[in-house]
DNA sequence: CTATTTTTTTAAACGCTGTTCAATTACATT
DNA sequence: AATGTAATTGAACAGCGTTTAAAAAAATAG
């Protein structure tokens, strides 16, 4: 009797279907202001639909912004090859920039844009196992480089923080086109070379 | 034949009566969910009264937004009595922070939301050129500082960039309502203790 | 002071929005 | 074939930004 099973699998494929045309709808023209109606007419089904699948338009954001973080995970997953904590943090940052500039729509999703509605409230902490776990990675890389003498006196917390503010800032200075007070020969280089400032002053030894 | 002049006068006053009760609000509950209604509630008017002032709940972004930079650039005036070049440049970021802190909805229409794209190339350049003001007062502020030997084989542009992306990912992650990943009980203070590292980062010296 | 013109203000309406819900359709089980 | 259940719909609700015709208020002219 694997009716229920199929059904299952078909339910799965509209849910699936609603979220990739709420993906395309929010790269394309925001989150505000792409509405539930236009997500239905994409997927020719009526807009009350939506909501046997999502219990509001929060959850949709939710699903893709988790999806983003998996993605992002992933890539991540190569550091645990790398012993040396320091190294280990520059190559973390250079996957961030790297994700950041090679899919720029959906970190626009996941860290620029307006985060909708009350998402703390309302979502329990299983569902942002996937953001926390990304920032629990730098933290952890931190607090060993802090245990070998890289950051000596220094707040493993506010550090953390600093060094995800540090590579945020960069790339969406970018992706938000502010980046033109940058001297003109400099603009399609200027996140790299940052990032490259930035770990040569990582290296800096306290004085 | 005063008269022209004393209704100017008058339609001024209510011109700055919405400002204000925008302001008020935009602050209060946020851009996106302050209505033109809220607005008009406030001062005691009908809404369709707001469209004699402004074309739309854009300009009166705009008109709020263009007061931003002035403030911003006036709280930096203070920073031409600080001949070390190191502490001006500290003492910027402290200004740039407390003003993104203090005026976040102000903050985000100035970096962080896209612009739109009539203003853009027309009318946004008066703003924009204090934009670029302020960069350049960084980028000399930090000439100055490699002159003196704080920074040496260091690129100023990079180094510019990237003290800009520093500070400016930090206050737009705790605007973005990103900060959730920190732990609780740092969330009020991490912005601060992240420019507290950042500064005492600065303060070391090349191995 | 009255009549006319100009400016200011309003209420209603238009077409959107997110969301809810009773009614309908489609389908699996008995 | 009848029953029960899950999926889907379209209408409805309250609110949004904005437009517009009409009313009100104020200024001007005779």
């Amino acid at each position: 009797m694997g009716v229920a099973e199929r059904k299952e699998r078909e339910k799965e494929v509209l849910r699936e279907q609603i979220l990739t045309a709420a993906k395309t709808l929010f790269l394309e023209k925001g989150v505000e202001k792409t509405s539930i109606r236009n997500i239905a007419d994409l997927i020719e089904y009526s807009p009350g639909s939506i909501y046997h699948y999502f219990k509001d338009k929060n959850e949709i954001f939710h699903a893709l912004h988790q999806g983003g973080f998996q993605q992002l995970m992933s890539r991540m997953e190569v550091l645990v090859t790398i012993p040396n904590p320091m190294a280990r943090l520059k190559a973390m940052g250079s996957i961030y920039v790297d994700f950041a500039l090679e899919n720029p729509d959906m970190y626009d999703l996941m860290f620029i844009k307006e985060a909708p509605m009350e998402h703390v409230s309302s979502s329990n902490d299983e569902q942002w196992k996937e953001g926390y776990g990304t920032f629990n990675f730098l933290r952890a890389t931190i607090k060993e480089c802090v245990q070998e003498g890289y950051f000596q006196g220094h707040d493993e917390e506010a550090l953390s923080f600093l060094v995800w503010s540090t590579v945020h800032g960069m790339v969406s200075l970018q992706i938000r086109r502010r980046c033109e007070v940058v001297l003109a020969d400099r603009q399609d280089t200027i996140v790299k070379d940052g990032l490259n400032e930035f770990f040569s002053i990582l290296d800096r030894q306290p004085s």
